[in-house]
DNA sequence: TCCATTCTTGAGTGTTCACTCAAGATAACC
DNA sequence: GGTTATCTTGAGTGAACACTCAAGAATGGA
């Protein structure tokens, strides 16, 4: 019926996500982009429709390559946030000044449009309810108040690592 | 022998100041910022250089700002640092989602000329530098390692307020 | 009063930005 | 093989960007 795609989408965002890490949203042009994936304009803005769309999705992965290092089967939610922790550690020491592209992200594209927000918004909270459910399953005695508190705790001490290794 | 500068030189930082911590080196276009001063950009230009010689003015003038803030004679060492959690609580509190502007200007002009990092990093050593001293006021047993130890720790959690109150 | 010097003005510079589109290429279905 | 649908290509779009400069205005000294 019509001819299929040449290229590979999800290595084309995996690209794309390298260079967001990088260089943060507004660091990275479309030029950069077109340079890392091998792709021409037409064909990037036929797949995802702007940089937006594109940031998005590479934020997606990167969501889930971080989420799929730390859990694992059997891995104790106590052990989950130590691993998170650990690749956070790893990119500051290894990658120099990389941080969380949820959190940068968050603030770069603060004054983008609402549809954006809203993605990079999700994002951060799956972050704070992976690290909730952990807490929650780690001490099943707490409340559920007790247990956002130290989720929240958590998360603020990642933006801490993530902002100062940026820095 | 010549005419005089009509404009306030210290009010235009300050109005610079304002608008790149509110939203960020790369967010901030020179239209607002000659909206935010009142100056043409043949003046702007003039008196600053350049986009990023007018950032360098505002970052100084935001430390000498924030500094103003916690440094007063007769107050202890100890008090300042608290004062600068203060200040940096209440901007998050407020102001919701500014942070630091010398540690977002940090991550923002990493990729920039060497002039601007080197001025954002000599602006960063003061903070640390100032949280050192604190520390070492307050405790003078400690060894010139536990205190820089210390001061790390203090400017990491200050980051991650920072970072996280604009996410 | 006149001159020398500097400031202000604002239209305009070239560049880079994200993004588009028409034309050609390629594959699946009949 | 013809048709149809979609993909790739890459030159090109207007807008926004940081920045410049010539001309006029204003001031202090001679």
């Amino acid at each position: 019926m019509a001819r299929p795609p040449e290229f590979d989408r999800a290595a084309a965002v995996r690209a794309a996500r390298g260079v967001f890490w990088a260089r943060g949203f507004p660091g990275t042009s479309m030029k950069a982009l077109e340079a890392a994936t091998g792709l021409q304009p037409g064909s990037l803005y036929a797949a995802f429709g702007s940089k937006e769309g594109l940031f998005r999705e590479a934020l997606a992965d990167y969501v889930q390559a971080v989420v799929a290092a730390a859990v694992r089967p059997g891995v104790a939610p106590r052990e989950q946030i130590r691993r998170w922790f650990a690749a956070m550690v790893d990119a500051a020491v290894d990658d120099g000044g990389r941080g969380c592209l949820i959190l940068h992200g968050a603030a770069e594209l603060a004054h983008h449009d609402a549809e954006s927000r809203a993605a990079v918004q999700e994002e951060l909270g799956r972050l704070v309810g992976f690290f909730a459910a952990c807490v929650a399953a780690a001490r099943p005695e707490l409340g559920a108040e007790a247990v956002a508190d130290r989720a929240g705790l958590l998360v603020a001490a990642l933006a801490g690592i993530s902002a100062w290794s940026r820095a």
